[in-house]
DNA sequence: GCCGTTTTCGGCCCGACTGTTTTCAGTCG
């Protein structure tokens, strides 16, 4: 299910991923880690159970809220869920200095390294502080050299196999990726799957926890299925070719190590409890602590086994996850919005959105051809695109500004003459568009006149990142000002372990979008999702449309639709706020009203 | 430390597993 121990308390070193920014504090995310560096560091102190859980509530409030630095601003931080005003104030002070009272307070009690030691699968808060106290380890070095010299061999309560672990699961750590894209884990999962269906007959075999979710990014990959012969399935899971390592083998649950690190659990459910463990092995952690709350007061207690009435001493199960929510009084919580943030106040309330599904999603209006970077013919395109189902979608290659792989003013003018030639020959309606380059002024990579001719046009930052964030913003804002830009593609620039993204004025960003009638693309390209889920839920209340794009450069990449739409319904998006599930007319009707305004 | 559709004070999710122990603390999901 959700935080796993090694994202959770403790894990809060950063991948080595650049972020360009100016000096205006720190991201959501990097005061979030500072959260949790309290937090932690406030358990191994000893401090109250309920003083430090404070920090991590709150730290999960942040992930999934807009800009600290513009809320504080307007003291809007402190009506955030969790954030009252002690924290409130360090968050103001973290802001402001990099550092907090308490950060500092703790800091002089035990060193920032001592966090790594919690990295290890086994150790945690307790043995960390007594690690320090008694034995003077302070980091992951002193750990590896106390175990290697045998110096922790007599201490009290420190077994054989307690060491052994220990030992076991510090190399782990040190040769494990700490969270993998949500794409290489679908296909990942996706091979799995496929080699479990070749074996003893499994139902409901479906990936919980963070991958039902759709968050951008899964710490390992949760299973869970039924079967009538149990063993013969774990049996064949355990031996799947690719696992490098079986951590655990038992009755009902096994988990295996890929090579890179890489964990997968599967577990093998009954069949009449079967929508109680999906539930709660789908989390997150913060969900369930929401949902579990909410039953207390109402005299149940919820857990993967069932839903106790306390006073009559009943207990519901049920093979079916939604009745599990139904049986509390709530509508059913779309797994992508289990957040523990509102969700469950929305669904007492009967309040939550409808959120767009696949099926609403009617066009794909990014992706490319070998008239520029794609890997296949546009009749290749556009034939996968029609066996999607879909009523229109966009061939969008570069503008010249992307190098040799750019089209010239007249080579645009041939694309276009093919793609009327071929008009149909397909059962879908293909739109001639562009991806063209906002250059560093502003300005388009095509003059007006031919952005013109084209029925589409997707406007995107390819170079100058490293402009400053007032650049950036102007930019983005020029970009959207020009009545021909329909779409702003990938509008943060974020490639997974490469870059974390250009810097900007997201208020000024998305009041632009909003006021123009510029749509702000979900590219659900592999390495991007951007806009992610949360940003997306940030931009919408400015009153943005979206675009769900796949930005596919070959035919199987289509597919990356299904992940712009993952963070849409993080987003909390309704269809009616997707450009690309509107019908034609309606999106032909998009595009030239805004031609029209200016 | 935060919070309120029984509360501004008195609560705060739940269970499984492991290793070390004679009854449980620590860790994890």
């Amino acid at each position: 299910m959700g935080a796993r121990r090694r994202n959770a308390p403790g894990a809060v070193q950063m991948i080595g991923v650049p972020k360009l920014r100016s000096n205006l504090g720190l991201s959501n995310g990097e005061i979030a880690a500072k959260l949790i560096e309290i937090r932690t560091l406030a358990e191994m102190a000893g401090q109250p159970f309920y003083e430090y859980m404070a920090y991590e509530k709150a730290a999960a409030s942040i992930e999934n809220a807009p800009p600290l630095a513009e809320l504080v601003a307007s003291g809007k931080h402190l009506r955030l869920p969790g954030i009252g005003k002690k924290i409130g104030a360090v968050i103001e002070q973290l802001l402001k200095t990099g550092t907090a009272e308490p950060l500092e307070v703790l800091h002089k009690r035990f060193p920032p390294t001592i966090l790594e030691v919690l990295n290890v699968d086994g150790i945690g808060t307790k043995s960390a502080a007594m690690l320090f106290d008694k034995f003077g380890i302070a980091s992951l070095d002193d750990l590896e050299r106390a175990l290697r010299e045998g110096r922790l061999d007599d201490a009290p309560r420190l077994g054989v196999k307690t060491l052994a672990n220990w030992r076991r699961n510090l190399l782990a750590y040190k040769a494990r990726v700490l969270r993998t894209p949500l794409a290489r884990a679908r296909s990942i999962a996706r091979e799995v799957m496929d080699y479990m269906a070749e074996g003893p007959p499994v139902h409901r075999l479906l990936p919980a926890g963070s991958m039902r979710r759709q968050e951008v990014t899964v710490g390992d990959i949760d299973l869970v299925c039924t079967a009538e012969d149990p063993q013969a399935v774990i049996a064949r899971f355990a031996s799947w070719e690719r696992a490098e390592a079986v951590l655990a083998e038992g009755s009902t649950k096994a988990s295996i190590w890929l090579a890179g690190g890489l964990q997968i659990d599967l577990r093998v459910l009954p069949p009449h409890v079967y929508g109680n463990l999906l539930q709660h092995f789908t989390g997150s952690r913060g969900h369930n602590i929401k949902v579990r709350e909410y039953a207390v007061r109402k005299g149940l207690r919820v857990s993967e086994n069932g839903i106790l009435d306390l006073a009559s001493g009943g207990i519901f199960t049920t093979a079916e996850e939604a009745e599990v929510y139904a049986h509390m009084g709530m509508d059913f919580i779309a797994p992508e919005l289990r957040s523990g943030l509102d969700e469950v106040d929305l669904a007492l309330k009967g309040t939550l959105p409808k959120l767009v599904e696949i099926e609403d999603v009617r066009g794909d209006l990014h992706m490319h051809t070998t008239w520029s970077d794609g890997r296949d013919e546009l009749e290749e395109m556009i034939e996968a695109a029609a066996a999607r189902g879909y009523e229109y979608h966009a061939i969008s290659d570069h503008s010249p500004g992307r190098g040799r792989f750019g089209l010239s003013a007249q080579r645009m003018r041939e694309q276009k003459d093919v793609i009327e030639s071929l008009r149909g020959n397909y059962a879908i309606h293909t739109l001639h568009a562009s991806e063209v380059d906002v250059l560093e002024d502003g300005s388009l990579d095509y003059s007006d006149e031919v952005l013109a001719q084209f029925d589409l046009v997707i406007a995107s930052i390819h170079t100058g990142f490293h402009e400053s964030r007032d650049a950036i913003t102007r930019r983005i804002v020029r970009a959207c000002e020009n009545p021909y830009v329909t779409i702003i593609g990938h509008p943060t620039g974020r490639r997974f372990g490469e870059f974390e993204g250009y810097e900007f004025d997201l208020n000024a960003v998305f009041s632009a979008a909003a006021r123009t009638g510029t749509a702000l693309e979900i590219d659900g390209q592999a390495p991007r999702l951007d806009l992610s889920g949360t940003m997306a839920r940030h931009a919408a209340t400015f009153g943005v449309t979206f675009a769900l794009d796949s930005d596919a450069h070959r035919v199987e990449a289509l597919e990356g639709v299904e992940l712009a739409l993952g963070q849409a319904r993080r987003a909390g998006l309704t269809k009616d706020q997707i450009l690309n599930a509107k019908p034609l007319p309606e999106l032909l009707n998009f595009i030239r009203t805004k031609r029209s305004r200016h």
